[in-house]
DNA sequence: TTTGAAAGTTAGACAAT
DNA sequence: ATTGTCTAACTTTCAAA
């Protein structure tokens, strides 16, 4: 991971459908030369795939909300259950398994509040290990899409 | 936005890079055709971008958190001052602003706890506006990389 | 809107350094 | 490791349906 690799990361994160010829051309260096470092910081497992990314409200998602969830008994198997049940869940984005109090934060997006309410009615409080879970809407979220590595 | 444009969102999302020719060809639609669907949701902004995904841990960031966070004065001004603030801040991966008794959820980055400590007391606890702040490491994150239209 | 065909660009392989 | 060259593959345009 040298200075040429950073910016390659960069650049991609920044956008994945550039040509190779351009992101040479940015780098300053020969596109075969180039191609070499992506495939190598693709099979390194540096770059770890590209993604398009959608707008929630186009796709008729405007509402977003994060669940904060207690669960219990709170051991491998049923933290692997429960997770495996928020992975199957096509109204999440995002889960975090987190320490502290809490057991499982959840992003989900929704396309109104009903379907939210809906949702935890009918799927989570259903689910016999949660003891706990409350939900905050989200009224903005902001991304950093471009992750770069930290200066000491 | 019909059944064409939805394959294209989602097959987009599980890989960006892949070709024109390829994309049509899973459709079954002409690579024309495929084009012209294509730069139209990026033009009517369904799709938003293109992004390489990165591994955390190669880029010496394994350790993340979720930062709890509450300020006051609750008002517009002082809101978007230190979302500002922690847009900032290289550590931050995402900032969720949330109804409820929290304000702030920021999902942070790190090599290490140190890291960790030091972001919070050098940086967050110093802004005056900051009344509260927990974190919780994260042990597990799992993202939906493909998001898709909710069926009814 | 969708398409096939033509023209212009690019990716990917490879031998040389 | 980096590069220039080459060929096959691809993107993109456009006239026609």
């Amino acid at each position: 991971m040298d200075d040429i690799d950073s910016a390659i990361v960069r650049e991609l994160q920044r956008d994945a459908r550039q040509t190779n010829r351009e992101l040479a051309r940015r780098l300053g260096i020969a596109p075969s030369t180039c191609l070499e470092r992506v495939r190598a910081l693709r099979a390194r497992g540096v770059i770890t795939g590209y993604r398009a990314t959608v707008d929630l409200r186009a796709l008729n998602r405007p509402v977003q909300a994060l669940l904060t969830i207690r669960i219990r008994p709170l051991n491998r198997e049923v933290i692997e259950r429960f997770k495996a049940f928020l992975v199957s869940l096509p109204e999440v984005l995002n889960i975090y398994v987190v320490a502290g109090g809490d057991d499982f934060l959840v992003h989900v997006a929704v396309p109104d509040l009903d379907r939210l309410h809906t949702m935890l009615m009918d799927s989570v409080f259903k689910r016999r290990e949660v003891v706990d879970c409350r939900s905050s809407v989200i009224y903005q979220h902001v991304a950093n899409d471009v992750i770069g590595p930290l200066t000491v």
